[in-house]
DNA sequence: CGGCCCCTTCAGGGATTCCCCGATGCGGGC
DNA sequence: GCCCGCATCGGGGAATCCCTGAAGGGGCCG
């Protein structure tokens, strides 16, 4: 065919870590038929370079500082459905990838990945196919088949999205009135988000629900080793 | 001006996320006077890399997968004190900040921060100077107070030993009630306890109290069991 | 398409806790 | 003797916890 130029893919990254980007724009832009036309770190910030270049592909973390990827994936489903999403993240995926796809994404991938399955899931994702681990699709099919293989999830899985932000953020230390504060809701919302928790972690009162807030952010950055006392 | 030739600062970047990396290693890169003398994603990698390479800066991430770089830099602090290591880590630095000096580090920078900042926190680490941000800084000024250039003691240390029993019982997921009865004290009394291990631990509110036992618990090994049977 | 269930959001209201204040007694230093 | 820290309690208003209810919306299922 006689193209003088066969236009790359476009791709847009959105990450609120600058030097993930950094490292994620790279590896894109090493790869020939991909480009990178904007980066982002924020969910306006997102939808303002959306609006402007139209990417076909978009690269989204989860976890955005304050904000949410998946309400940005969300809104992107809505206003641009030809955009195509890909989930980087670094959170469990048994947690996440779930939610991603719900939310209209594409395909979830772990950061932790070497660049050339990054690469493969993000050509995948591209060409209008889902990508998930292995291991992933494994248990994602598992769930529709046995229609019921509920029981052998951690019960913080049957957290819905708004009840684990909660929850996180609670883990970090935050109060009720902060945490109203943050999302923009009455603190008798999260009150009864609270309640939701208790509930289906099945923990009895407000102290255990800090408790076990605190000790799954704690996991979450798997760091620290008991071998720290000295004399 | 008259050196022909001065030699870029030696920098390794250990960090499990590929992408990372490459951001980290490219924004290095940029800065004239520095140079990555290699990349590693695994405590014993990094290791081996030191050994070969010999760095004079060390970008470690407190996270390595399963591994902690906690745990790489009191090892490099032992085999090699003269490498100069700055901790980058997307995790709360009001966790780990003091853990990692504690552990050897100069320096603590989050990752969420530009590249500037980076760069700045780099090179006040090279110059053998201790970074951490503003914030940071003024809240271990705060409440450390010990001959410099020792190790910082814990001001969990001061607490009495009645604070440092119902302390243990917080962490462990007791309520006041129930600390109260344990101890056959009146109710009030522990309020008052709680009162003054947030003044001894600068802490603002009671969900900061419960995020401090509860971690202070979880380091101290995990022997004594909170009795909570989760099935 | 009409239920049905879950999610999200919020309110009412009593019980409880938080948080700042003060108070008592008791021991130890100086 | 005096001061200071520790252990122990109380008052009281503000904040929360905890339980209950409820309204709107979306998805699923027969």
């Amino acid at each position: 065919m006689s193209r003088p130029t066969m236009p790359d893919t476009r791709v847009l990254i959105v990450d609120d870590h600058p030097f993930m980007r950094r490292g994620l724009a790279q590896t894109i832009k090493d790869q020939p038929g991909l480009s990178v036309c904007g980066e982002a770190g924020s969910v306006t910030e997102a939808l303002q370079i959306i609006e402007s270049s139209r990417p076909q592909l978009a690269v989204v973390d989860i976890s955005l500082g304050e904000e949410s990827g998946l309400e940005l994936i969300k809104a992107i489903r809505q206003k641009w459905p030809d955009v195509k999403v890909l989930v980087s993240s670094m959170h469990d995926e048994m947690l996440f990838a779930e939610r991603a796809l719900r939310a209209g994404a594409l395909g979830y991938v772990n950061k932790g990945e070497p660049p050339n399955v990054f690469i493969a899931a993000l050509q995948r994702v591209n060409s209008g196919q889902i990508y998930l681990s292995d291991r992933m699709t494994n248990r994602m099919l598992d769930h529709v088949l046995t229609d019921k293989g509920e029981q052998i999830r951690s019960p913080i899985e049957t957290l819905s999205n708004r009840e684990l932000e909660v929850f996180e953020m609670i883990g970090k230390g935050l109060a009720t009135k902060q945490i109203a504060a943050k999302l923009g809701l009455s603190p008798k919302t999260i009150e009864t988000y609270r309640e939701h928790i208790k509930q289906k972690l099945n923990l009895a009162n407000s102290t255990e629900l800090t408790r076990s807030a605190v000790q799954w952010v704690l996991e979450q950055g798997r760091n620290t080793s008991p071998a720290d006392g000295e004399t």
